[in-house]
DNA sequence: AATAAAACCGAACAAACTGTTCCGTAGCGG
DNA sequence: CCGCTACGGAACAGTTTGTTCGGTTTTATT
């Protein structure tokens, strides 16, 4: 890929987000975006469609790293997909959400945190339904596919919560606290 | 109220209802609006300043019509909100969404559903923090605020579910699914 | 180092949408 | 019946969008 290409790109993806961190989505214009980005006009439509598709590109990264194995840099804590408890699990992505950094996860609280959450729990259903749930419910009432809802909304509404105190607990304590809440059923 | 004001907010929200069975709130214009409603574009920004006032009005109406006790003409169920069961008031709860009726109930999980949730969470953790979750939470780990919000996601994703399988179970089979997802914690 | 390919920029453009203003008309309530 | 108020229509400036054009710079390759 083109050096150009990546730079721009990033630059867009950067002054976007800084924006995203400022106001709702639905009031940024694109020329704020590529006059914060320092972008011809044209070369924004070149590598995006649309606002949307802007945001679709950048929803795809975000959550594509906080669902994979690796982790950044400096972070480490011991796991592999593998062998992982339920708890571990939950940790495990606690801690790549937290590895996001430079604000990109107030934006699921903000004003347009909505439009996140819908890629998030997209990929959180499929996460529950994979990783947390067992494959065979003996004795429940509930279908599966409600259980496996329940806990991804429950997911969701967790980070959401912990976002807005200001990320005061440890991915360790969070993680206690939802298999407190969820447990029962798993 | 004159006749006229209400006859001309009514058609805006009933245009601007079915508009949003079909796309999504962005994509909506004014103008579509107006046209669709049959009304003048000064008489619409005479009601409502902009488009997300007008959202704003129609969630407050929605909610406040699920919230409460009552429920219209033709669905009734015995309760009192007073002397309810936890498995009581999410029935309740649920009987008062059905009751919306007119493709309302759907919006929740269009593409515009995003929007309609952060009205519906707000009311919901008064909700859950009111008739749900008990005073006091002798030996958990888990802050109260934690446990409420963990109870309001939960239902809004049931409600999510609901929606998205058609509507098929009974207000009373669900309320069991929920509770027995989350009496534990209660 | 030369060259072809590409990504970039800036300006200008039509089209659509917004929110407001003005004035004449029609319907309401007292 | 009369005054008041909501309504309608047209026209308006101001934004924003997405596209087009020609010209310039950067890149990768030979």
């Amino acid at each position: 890929m083109d050096r150009r290409q990546q730079r721009t790109r990033t630059a867009i993806f950067e002054a976007f987000g800084e924006l995203l961190a400022q106001k709702s989505y639905s009031k940024i214009t694109v020329q704020e975006i590529i006059d914060k980005a320092n972008v011809g006009r044209t070369t924004f439509y070149a590598h995006f469609e649309t606002k949307d598709d802007l945001l679709r590109e950048m929803c795809d990264d975000m959550f594509r790293h906080v669902f994979s194995e690796k982790l950044g840099a400096e972070v480490t804590h011991d796991f592999s997909l593998e062998t992982g408890s339920p708890r571990a699990m939950v940790t495990h992505v606690l801690y790549h959400l937290l590895d996001l950094g430079g604000g990109r996860l107030e934006l699921l609280t903000g004003e347009s945190g909505e439009l996140f959450l819908r890629f998030f729990r997209r990929r959180l259903n499929e996460f529950a339904s994979r990783y947390l749930l067992p494959e065979s419910i003996g004795g429940r009432r509930a279908p599966r596919d409600f259980l496996v809802n329940h806990i991804a909304s429950s997911f969701v509404g967790m980070v959401q919560w912990w976002v807005a105190c200001g990320l005061r607990q440890s991915p360790e304590e969070l993680a206690d606290y939802f298999m407190e809440a969820v447990t029962p059923i798993l």
